[in-house]
DNA sequence: GTGGTCTAGACCACC
DNA sequence: GTGGTCTAGACCACA
């Protein structure tokens, strides 16, 4: 996996995570890869998926049967939606908003481009 | 000032003082606060206001003169705003739209929240 | 059961059963439950449930007859009780005295928490 | 140092700051030592003080400038205080009863056993 | 100087 | 097998 600079590659693996999550790749309660498993598949340190599994502990977005492995919490897709959305609108958007009004970018603008992002990605 | 975490300090300072020069705070050419004047009122190292201005003159924003001070670039603002524009649409929109996408938030919402947004802006 | 973490599992159940002995679940040299039917009934493994019996073998608050199963100990009741009590007092007093002090909580309060813990146990 | 086994180093290094704190050891928004002046001190991995220092400033313990060093918060006396409080009345105390009464400690004795405690901690 | 991240490797307890 | 902790050491960005 390629990761990006300027936010820590076990965040990285942490938001990938809690994305797959909320995709719906585990049902509530399903064992997740291991930490060693996962660390092998990214071609990280053992350490850095420790760390990212811990991060998304404190979240309870995951929990941990000792011995056992990590597993998605119940109703885990749903709490990181509230979570994550909760977030967005309180620490990112109002940024977004001001962002968006200093470089004159109205609803309008924004709603083409959105339909832009949308027929890129399904070409791709 | 409070400065958020996850950006450089010296970052924040270039982003602030670039919307400043957005919203018009000084004409074109007109000379901006020294970097130990702003040092003090930020309450931060000059050391780092140094690094701001070195950021915003790579970036043409500013320019400096030996010995007399810092200066607004030439249509400063509509160069800071191109450039903001470019990075913004093809830096930070993707990866928003796919976070707006994820968390089942549409163009509707996003503007109802923007009317929100610019209410209480307003009341403040 | 739900187990805490920070102690293993294992003494958790050794725990549990050394309680119920204290209370008198089982009489002096009766059978406690079978490795398997414990095992079942915590949902862990039976590994688990023979590591606790182990460890409670040990301190002679149970013994095994081989092939037939686990008793209570003779006077199970008053060892485990003056056990614990010891480790009790040396051990964890001496923290919770400190962690009091630290808590500006007295005996007074101490006692009224107390009232309060035997109101809501009532209660329930 | 001497650290116990059966809780991490770094717990116990964390537990030890923030209690240096609640006695006072530092003034609001004071500075507290460095990661790698502590490692030095308790004779430890940088990198175990580094956790101890993030686990106190997720609880708001301590805070970070960053390239300045970790501070003890704004009545972070007063706020441990709290949370610790919180922390032993609900999570620790109704345990600590349920093993007095099992063990058939009263109250009474429990002051008498605190007496003691308070006599022998003079004494050294 | 400060803290933060990552790797590598060892060791442990637990299931 | 599982996760958790700790050490050692390198490297980086930041003030």
């Amino acid at each position: 996996m390629q990761f990006k600079q300027g936010l820590p590659i076990y965040r990285q693996i942490a938001d990938h995570m809690s994305e797959q999550i909320l995709l719906g790749h585990w049902e509530d309660g399903e064992r997740i890869p291991s930490v060693r498993e996962l660390a092998v598949n990214l071609e990280v340190n053992p350490n850095t998926v420790i760390r990212a599994y811990g991060y998304l502990q404190e979240e309870e977005v995951i929990y941990n049967k000792r011995g056992i492995g990590y597993f998605a919490a119940e109703q885990a897709a749903d709490k990181i939606r509230g979570i994550k959305r909760k977030e967005f609108v309180v620490l990112r958007l109002p940024e977004i908003f001001k962002t968006l009004e200093l470089l004159g970018i109205d609803m309008d603008e924004l709603g083409k481009l959105f339909q832009n992002y949308k027929l890129r990605k399904e070409a791709s």
